[in-house]
DNA sequence: GACTGGCACTCCCGGACCGGGAGTGCCAGA
DNA sequence: TCTGGCACTCCCGGTCCGGGAGTGCCAGTC
């Protein structure tokens, strides 16, 4: 393919992304300098849309990019558009200000809805890819305890636990040193191998209630493979042209579905720095419109993804760089609190 | 007020409701057995108008209930619509299955906003209306806290803490034996006083880091005044009819505020049972057309608040029941968590 | 062979127009 | 006090139509 064939597709995303309407020839070959007429443009259209890039809404109209050609557009012709520097200043500062994990992850997502103004998503570090930096117990009647998990990554879990039998105080005492001995500085991905074997450690007084208890552990740490996220900016999605009033349901309604969410944001395993999912690539008949750009964060490793979720007809190169910017910084700030 | 008129009035709330289009006095007079024809029934409505009950969209048109309607239907006609035994049970089940505060949090949510087809809105159990239960200290490095404080009503809060100077495992159970001491049992309103004498009573050795972690605790106590809320059923915003598009960025825009939020959940301090706002008795601009029910909840007394935010049209006994069985239910399992 | 200007053609879009229908207000009569 | 009748108003959906934007193709030029 021609070069000026790719510059007359850069035009027609770049100008469609900016004005939402589908573009013609004579705009192009006016807009743009590509020193040919409006006549040789068409031809170049014709080809493009043979080729699959572009598509015509109906006869008589302008072209409109097609999934293809995003992707093309993304692949070779993007050049990414770096934030300014009171941008970055800008997320540095609130960045920097959280007070615990939980309010890094509401502010990222809120920044970047903000920045891209599209809909933001944010995983919470991934259990299975954390260590155990304390686990705590505490009674909260003589049958019933709280455990309460704290990881590296600075995320806390909590649950409720029926013990088969009161307990003093002495009793927790010991149970929080054994599991504490057992399982802190233990990624948890270990877990259910140590935890399996906690019950035969306990005093023979405490083996009915430390198994009790490693049943408890276990579920938190396995059957809890539901993965936390944060959503924000859901209002962007009323955009003007951002989706038509037809498609917001089914938008909406995945949005508050913790496994569509964590589909879009890509299997855990994928630790590519940045990716781009256009329309179809998301594999999801509701998403077929949509494009999302997701980037994985941690400290040093990847515990997490966060990314933005828009109608295919984004500003790619400003979306972009701003989630590969934040998922930087936040990685920072994890480092950090390490 | 004739005792037909409201019998009108009723009818056309409860047929604008249903239908969701202006309703005509023809419609009135068969389909409620009223007994009287269409021409005594558009002399009512010319009444109802008159004072303000009702209105017409244009000439020519049914009438539809105004806010000042709606109050009145809701004050004086509305029969409450109790949920079926199926529905209780589904609900009683769901609910009691919770691990923690979290999942019975968002369990209620997404309850609510199943039942009622509305967005439903929760705000976890009020700081200011708790008691700590227990406070933990884990060294994340030699100069640095995690401060976990767990309250009476299950609600886990976090915080990272600098330290002043290097603090050894004994300076660590020293303080957590302190504050806990001091503050175990103690309401969250009567912290502050008790905090502030709080370094005074630390080895003179600690008093710096004492103070620094009392700083911190007052922050997390007094500063948070922030509630937590959580949100579910957005998607039931784009029913058909439920909000014309123009109106829906701002409201989607107002669930991401809490501010907005709790606004519209009422002042913490109101206890009442429950608690129907219609149109602008929100006090707030863009939720003139919307209608809150709310409902107080708790184990004994009132720690939070939940309810359902929907267009002044909705189906008011059913809202009403459901939020009231829903608070109900919540209140128990807080209470066995006690 | 690549590019260009011209031209006929297609199709969308917005506005104007119109008739049917639903609903009203009023009035005279029971 | 209620009712049937009647003239009137206004919305709504459908149709029609002209302008405009854009295209494809073709013949001519460099």
């Amino acid at each position: 393919m021609d070069d000026r064939k790719l510059e007359v597709l850069r035009a027609i995303v770049e100008d469609y992304v900016a004005t939402q309407e589908p573009v013609g020839s004579k705009a192009v070959s006016q807009r743009h300098a590509l020193g040919v007429s409006a006549a040789t443009v068409r031809n170049d259209m014709a080809y493009l849309e043979e080729a699959g890039y572009i598509q015509q809404p109906h006869t008589s109209a302008g072209r409109i990019p097609t999934a293809k050609g995003y992707r093309l557009f993304v692949d070779r012709l993007g050049k990414i558009k770096p934030l300014s520097a009171a941008e970055r200043r800008a997320v540095h500062r609130f960045l920097s200000e959280a007070i615990d994990l939980d309010d890094v992850v509401t502010r990222t997502v809120r920044l970047l809805a903000q920045l891209t103004h599209q809909v933001a998503v944010v995983q919470y570090p991934s259990l299975n890819r954390s260590s155990v930096r304390h686990l705590e117990l505490v009674s909260l009647t003589p049958t019933r305890l709280m455990v309460v998990m704290i990881t590296d990554t600075g995320r806390v879990e909590q649950r409720y636990v029926e013990m088969p039998a009161e307990l003093s105080e002495d009793d927790v005492l010991e149970l929080r040193r054994l599991v504490n001995e057992q399982l802190q500085g233990k990624p948890l991905a270990d877990a259910p191998r140590i935890i399996a074997d906690l019950a035969g450690l306990a005093r023979p007084e405490l083996h009915a209630t430390a198994s009790a208890l490693a049943r408890v552990l276990l579920e938190t740490v396995v059957a809890r493979t539901e993965e936390r996220v944060a959503v924000a900016g859901a209002a962007n999605l009323t955009r003007p042209g951002n989706f038509f009033a037809g498609s917001l349901r089914p938008i909406l309604e995945a949005l508050e579905e913790e496994v569509v969410l964590m589909q879009l944001l890509g299997r855990a395993d994928s630790n590519a720095l940045l990716t781009v999912r256009i329309g179809d690539e998301n594999n999801l008949d509701d998403f077929r419109e949509t494009t999302v750009v997701t980037a994985g964060y941690g400290p040093g490793s990847v515990v997490g993804h966060m990314g933005v979720l828009g109608p295919t007809r984004m500003d790619y190169p400003g979306t972009i760089a701003a989630v590969r910017a934040v998922a930087r910084y936040v990685s920072e700030i994890l480092e950090q609190n390490r």
